[in-house]
DNA sequence: TTTTTCATGTGAGAAATCCTCACATAGAGT
DNA sequence: ACTCTATGTGAGGATTTCTCACATGAAAAA
């Protein structure tokens, strides 16, 4: 009769990843764990089974023989179980459902989220970014809360909104007090955004534009001042890569907004909600610090 | 690349044994649980895949088709981890080197080794039981520790050693104190332990035995004792099953000898001495109650 | 030859997971 | 309607897993 009582699961996921990678310190990046787990996991097993399954070095241990012949083994059965996990997702239930503003999809998510499907390849992600995607039911949606709003309950914060004037490099005179002329440009979905910036960095009270162009989303903005047809103020994160390729310059630095974005996710311990949610944390990290 | 990182493997063999079983009881009997944690590692995995595994009435769920399908795919992936268990085992890996008296050997142990081998196929039991066994390496050593003698700190006790004094039940005449002249057999491996018994009971001062026989074995002693040769005085262990099964009567019951039987295993975790002393361990039950 | 770098091993204690216990709930059988 | 059997779950305890910090060892670099 089948016993599956005694089997030390942990420990033999554990060593069949630094079987695969051949080191315990890689195995460990792969399990987000620290090598001193992997290394106590392996140990453990080798006194389960009875058997060295690593030789040699101290600092750099090979695989035995039998090390090697079972990490396969284990390998495959690894792989036939990450299968079956695919295969009974299979239909829609590994569609990621995710809601935010259709600028953060545009000019922040959806450049990355190549890193996400190449580390999670088994998940879909369907953007939903109109205004109707308040009414449907989704795994995740990305919020911007505004200042002194109630986070809800199923609600992690990610990161505090900065906000900044930035313009493209060759609109950038020799003498600062020589920007104030410039065409300034506006976005009718956040029309005081101007003003929220003017007050928070007590710049900008003798600016005198020319003129003022008003786009109706955020990165058509973005794209205006990307163009050279003027300064905007934009949220950091939106244009952070810019600044940092030299598209975009901030001369005024960045200020905080008092918005707040979070994750609002009301099923966390699904794999693919909770897989999306952590990749996010991280992908976000930058702008927490 | 393969990650293995958010792999529920507890969960996995919870619902494995669940869906090879279709019964969650019976799956927490395998694994050595109660009902509520394999509950909980199901409703677990469904949330983590996010579809049913279960579906039903409350207190007989079935399985769903994919809960099928998935368990059939994960039985034969734990099967193949199993396999592979085994396999890095061969050689002496799974040879299991038990060393005890010969006496406990042959009465106790190797009429229930049956069971143990049942229970864990992959191992062998080897016995040393002459004397020579203080001076080999063997994986478990069960001993009989005298009154007032320490214990081996990788020592576990298992149970207090019982006497009694058994006769066939054809040699038990209708008045008690018939049986003084019953001759009396003794064993040459434990003079003393007539006079022990006395002592422990206050019983058969007055026993004037018309013979003694003197064996060179505890196992030839019952033997006689079982073929109505006359009356001896044994530890309970090595007769509870004659008593019970009426081929021996113990018209004194039994008394405590302040001899402990414990288990030495300097190597508790490999798997092979881990499962013997747990299985000896709850062979041995009935002799701590 | 000495120093530096890199990878693993491990003691101690914290964190997380798993589990038990006890009871509630639901459905089939009597 | 009652009993029996099996599962679901709140609360808290037990065990496992992990981190942190440092030690150790071996190869590479100076």
């Amino acid at each position: 009769m089948k016993n599956r009582k005694n089997l030390p699961v942990a420990a033999l996921r554990a060593f069949e990843a630094a079987a695969r990678h051949g080191q315990i310190s890689r195995a460990a990046d792969e399990l987000g764990v620290t090598h001193g787990a992997v290394s106590r996991h392996v140990s453990h097993l080798e006194d389960f089974v009875g058997v060295p399954l690593f030789e040699g070095a101290r600092n750099r241990p090979k695989l035995t023989e039998e090390g090697r012949v079972f990490g396969l083994a284990l390998t495959s059965a690894f792989d036939q179980i990450e299968d079956a996990l695919r295969s009974i997702g299979r239909g829609n239930g590994d569609i990621l459902d995710v809601a935010c503003l259709s600028t953060f999809a545009m000019r922040w998510l959806i450049p990355r989220l190549h890193e996400f499907t190449t580390i999670h390849p088994r998940f879909d992600v369907r953007l939903a970014t109109d205004n109707r995607h308040q009414q449907v039911s989704v795994d995740v949606r990305i919020l911007v809360v505004p200042p002194h709003a109630e986070l809800p309950k199923s609600c992690v914060p990610l990161f505090n909104e900065k906000l900044a004037l930035v313009v493209a490099p060759s609109l950038v005179p020799d003498r600062v007090e020589d920007m104030l002329t410039l065409p300034r440009l506006e976005t009718r979905t956040r029309p005081q955004v101007w003003q929220e910036w003017i007050d928070a960095t007590g710049e900008g009270d003798a600016f005198e534009p020319a003129t003022t162009r008003i786009f109706d989303h955020y990165h058509m903005t973005i794209e205006a001042a990307l163009n050279s047809l003027g300064m905007a103020i934009a949220p950091w994160h939106l244009i952070s890569g810019d600044i940092a390729s030299g598209r975009l310059a901030a001369p005024f630095g960045k200020v905080d907004s008092k918005y707040v974005y979070a994750v609002d996710a009301p099923r966390p311990n699904k794999a693919k909600t909770r897989d999306f949610v952590n990749w996010l944390k991280e992908a976000t990290q930058e702008f927490r610090d």
